[in-house]
DNA sequence: TATGAATGAGCATTCATTCAT
DNA sequence: CATGAATGAATGCTCATTCAT
């Protein structure tokens, strides 16, 4: 039905993603501020001034806009943690990379960060019927999955401990989980330059060091 | 008030507080089961076995109940992070005596736990109107109070970095609510036992130790 | 808990039935005015002057108003088919007075008959998703076993051909109904006075007698 | 209208007639398995493999939609019910024969015949805000006088008893209708081979009859 | 003209809170 | 004071209708 084959489509694709990154972006920000139940689907309409009936266009179900929310941005909050080329080798050079690049991505996103550890996704959580549904866990295993790899290759380089990782994982994530909310508590930026503070106190922790540095 | 003097009156504070104690307990188990948002007044009464009307009676609002249940337990929480007499003497052994307190009263209290950790009263969290009011950052003001002044005492000691004491009150909460986390997840107990463990990432953090100890 | 024994209870109970009532006269009176679906529950509880709450305290949802108020009202519709002690004995005679019964209660009730007569409930009706459910299947085979019965008397006492009965059963059905509506079209009264002229309809059909009756 | 004269414009209109069928034959379809309320134009326009917006192009509402369907279907109909120039000449055998294409009719478009039954179109019925709006009224008419037009020939003929014709109409309706009904029930087939039947009650009752034919 | 996404009024249902008993 | 039914504001979701493409 259309001559250029991908031209209309194309377009229209465009629009409907445009349509629905304004959703998220709207949810973001309201999910934010009222949290999950206190939000409601007028008000992330009206954010991103757009009716309530689009939204229902885009999402099945007022969960399914946070589902998707935790999950976009989530999967890229994830990808700031992977190796990259231009990463530096040695294991505590790497971390700091790999973590200062999260920091950025969390300042970036601070509204995300705040529903993401509402909602437990930071470093684990207790089971709780206070949030929706058991959907975030898929995002929890790879949360936990991603540090876990992290912290493995450590121990395989013979700079961590080998503790077990799933615990290691946990401190590490639960260290830089406490940082961000402490910066965030002195409404200050959780700037990618923390980066080393935290990942001193996740090696060495926080006992007064008697020579330069424990060697 | 009661021209009988104290015989009567004190049968009915008895009685007042039995009634207040049983809708805080069963507050406690079905806000960890639902949420705050998803756990009706009438569930709460249903599992004390009282009326509706009776949980008004003595808290004027929902949130009421849920803040009296917050507080109750978080001071005895952190009352369990207190000196005692018969603590030890050095910094590690007492702040290891503390910590296994408190893990012990969580691990009586696994649903409060839940209900404080999705409150975000342990390690602080971001502000958020995810949750009901305001009234919990006075809870949390206390909690940090009480790290704070547990971190200023090993920094007094010289047993800990003269970090910043707020910095490293969040620390030390995160490592002990990743610990206790990673514990539930497992479906383990969060033992006393995990003290030492605890307070030794806390400690000298997850590197690789070549000698004995830092030393 | 109460001392005189049901002296309360019965009290409440009186309490509750007087709701249920005034929910099901209004419904009655709502539903026929604007159908099911164009019903609002606000009107029905606007009718019974009560609140919107009140109806789904008594009722699950807006269908079991329509289920509830169908079943009762049609159970007390049967009951005048009912043979009673002082009905006359000849076929026909107690057949007039039977459905001269019916009739004076269709008249009482020409609300519910409308009602009733839009779900189908009169002589049977095609299988149709415009209405709720299947729920009113009861109700439409008890009414066509009411006449089912009635038809075989009256094929055992030799006044009536023996055809199926079914088909009787639904040609009386018919029957009556078609002079119902036709009452109510001219804005007539359906009085019980129409049985006899109904009664020789169904027993003698629309031909010409040439004698003085067919006897 | 059309400058090139008759040639496209005939295509047009037949393409115009095409949708426009299509929708009816769809809205039969869905209206009679879902009611005209439970039904949405989205599931027509889907069942027509068309678009909901030509649905608009074609019909100023939905209710229209059903106006036409009902309109349309019913004229023909009812013009089974016409006399035919090869119809016989006694009254019973013309009757029969015209009640028989009727029923023919009614075979072939059941979805249709559920529909008309909901909506009130055989053998009259109450008014009620059920239906969409007074639109009907005028089938009902028409129905009605056919019906009527029918019944006075008989009377005329001396065929019939001289009752009201409208009674007698709707006494000829109903009973129609409930054998179809009766048929439908059973998941017969409502075969014209019913109409002798049909007629014997309508003309003769129910009665048991002594002699060969009540004379 | 066909299309199908956007629109927003409309409604069933829930649940915190009140209050007569 | 305990009780539990009544209350009605609040909100998720539906679907007829519009309109830009």
């Amino acid at each position: 039905m259309n001559a250029t084959g991908s031209g209309l489509p194309r377009r229209r694709d465009e629009a409907r993603a445009l349509f629905r990154n304004a959703i998220l972006d709207a949810a973001e920000v309201v999910f934010a501020e009222r949290g999950f139940h206190g939000a409601r689907i007028q008000d992330i309409a009206a954010h991103a001034r757009i009716a309530v009936g689009t939204v229902y266009n885009h999402f099945e179900q007022k969960e399914d806009v946070l589902s998707a929310l935790l999950e976009e941005r989530m999967e890229e909050l994830l990808l700031q943690l992977q190796a990259r080329r231009d990463d530096p080798d040695p294991f505590r050079e790497r971390l700091e990379r790999r973590v200062g690049r999260m920091l950025a991505f969390i300042e970036r996103h601070r509204p995300f960060f705040a529903i993401a550890n509402d909602h437990g996704l930071f470093a684990g959580n207790v089971p709780s019927g206070a949030r929706p549904s058991a959907r975030p866990l898929r995002l929890m295993a790879k949360f936990r999955s991603v540090f876990h790899a992290l912290v493995e290759e450590g121990i395989a380089s013979g700079d961590l401990e080998p503790f077990e990782p799933e615990a290691l994982a946990g401190f590490l994530a639960g260290t830089i989980r406490a940082s961000v909310l402490w910066s965030l508590a002195q409404d200050r930026t959780s700037a990618p330059s923390n980066a080393p503070v935290i990942i001193d106190l996740f090696l060495h922790g926080a006992a007064r060091r008697r020579s330069r540095r424990c060697k």
